[in-house]
DNA sequence: GGTAGACCTGGACGC
DNA sequence: GCGTCCAGGTCTACC
């Protein structure tokens, strides 16, 4: 790529592969992880039109290909800096602009005291160092891939944004707030095939390119979760599941989004029997004495599960995920 | 406050 | 190839 390269520093313990490879929404358009060379790339949204960015985060002495285990090569590119290519040169306000949209996606600002604190408490992902939550570089998209993901199973999820890219988005990069507020909603069903999520979507992307989405309120520690959730649940299309799981996407844990998944896992791996409202329940219960890290908890748990399932996170490719994500194969 | 049914799509299945 | 059934979270109406 010709265009601007930049330098990014991280935590010391961040690994790429490792904590992109974390949260599904990594195999969502439009984010592409490369299996084989450890890459992140995609599409960011700046002020001069969409630029690609391709993220990479080279080993110590540049000896990946003599690495042969898993465990290995994440030592090696533990807490160094990140390198990103960019397809066009970048103004300086743009150049910021990625670094923050990166730093978003890759939680940069999660110091390692808290995850020491959260590995005090489960000791069980010490060793792997896990910690860090894949999430988009915008709320918005956070929000708009939730949405996406209610009521619909994985590679349904998987088809909408690759659509809402393709149809809407500029040059394939994830739609603006604005943009999508002015998309029809015959467009959003018929050719996205976002079905009923229609107009929730439209509305969702007036009041955010409105400025009705107060997104300081949300990140500022001093808003108390209770408050935060209910305003969640007054959005439209964003019901229990979903408010806590933008919760955990705003980087507040305590809050489980349980759905039929976490009563498949509360019935497979917990090994609790019950009606599935009793299960529910159940989960829920278990992993209250993780605080404030037991989204955390749960998640990587369900993390491990699908890893058994499928390898290593940072091995997937999104096709085959999607057809091993079907909720035949994880029962 | 709790519950039933509608909302859509895509995949699985039977014929 | 076609029709039917089912999974999935939110919303609305109703009790």
């Amino acid at each position: 790529m010709a265009g601007t390269r930049l330098t990014i520093r991280v935590p010391a313990d961040f690994v790429l592969a490792r904590d992109a490879c974390s949260y599904g929404y990594f195999l969502l358009a439009p984010n592409h992880w490369e299996a084989d060379t450890w890459t992140f790339s995609r599409l960011l949204e700046l002020e001069g039109g969409p630029a690609r960015v391709a993220i990479r985060q080279p080993e110590e002495n540049g000896a990946s290909a003599r690495r042969v285990t898993l465990a290995s090569r994440r030592r090696a590119a533990r807490g160094r800096p990140l390198r990103v290519a960019c397809d066009r040169t970048l103004n300086a306000s743009e150049r910021a602009s990625v670094r923050g949209q990166i730093a978003r996606m890759f939680r940069l600002d999660e110091d390692e005291g808290t995850l020491r604190a959260f590995h005090k408490l489960d000791p069980r992902w010490r060793r792997s160092g896990r910690g860090r939550l894949f999430r988009s570089p915008t709320l918005f998209e956070d929000v708009i891939k939730t949405v996406t993901s209610c009521n619909v199973q994985w590679p349904s999820t998987m088809h909408m944004n690759i659509r809402l890219c393709e149809v809407v988005g500029r040059g394939g990069a994830f739609p603006s707030a604005e943009k999508l507020a002015r998309t029809r909603a015959s467009t959003l069903r018929g050719r996205c095939r976002v079905g009923y999520r229609d107009k929730r979507i439209i509305e969702l992307s007036r009041m955010f390119a409105r400025g009705e989405i107060d997104e300081a309120w949300m990140t500022d520690t001093a808003t108390p979760d209770d408050e935060l959730f209910g305003f969640l649940q007054t959005l439209p299309g964003i019901g229990p599941y979903a408010s806590a799981n933008i919760m955990q996407l705003l980087g507040r844990h305590s809050r489980l989004p349980l759905d039929t998944e976490s009563v498949r896992h509360g019935k497979s791996v917990l090994g609790f029997t019950g009606t599935d409202a009793q299960i529910m329940k159940r989960v829920h219960k278990h992993f209250e004495p993780f605080g404030e890290h037991a989204f955390r908890s749960y998640w990587f748990e369900v993390w491990e599960f699908y890893e058994r399932k499928a390898g290593a996170s940072e091995t997937w490719r999104p096709k085959e995920v999607a057809s091993a994500f079907t909720a035949s194969n994880l029962k």
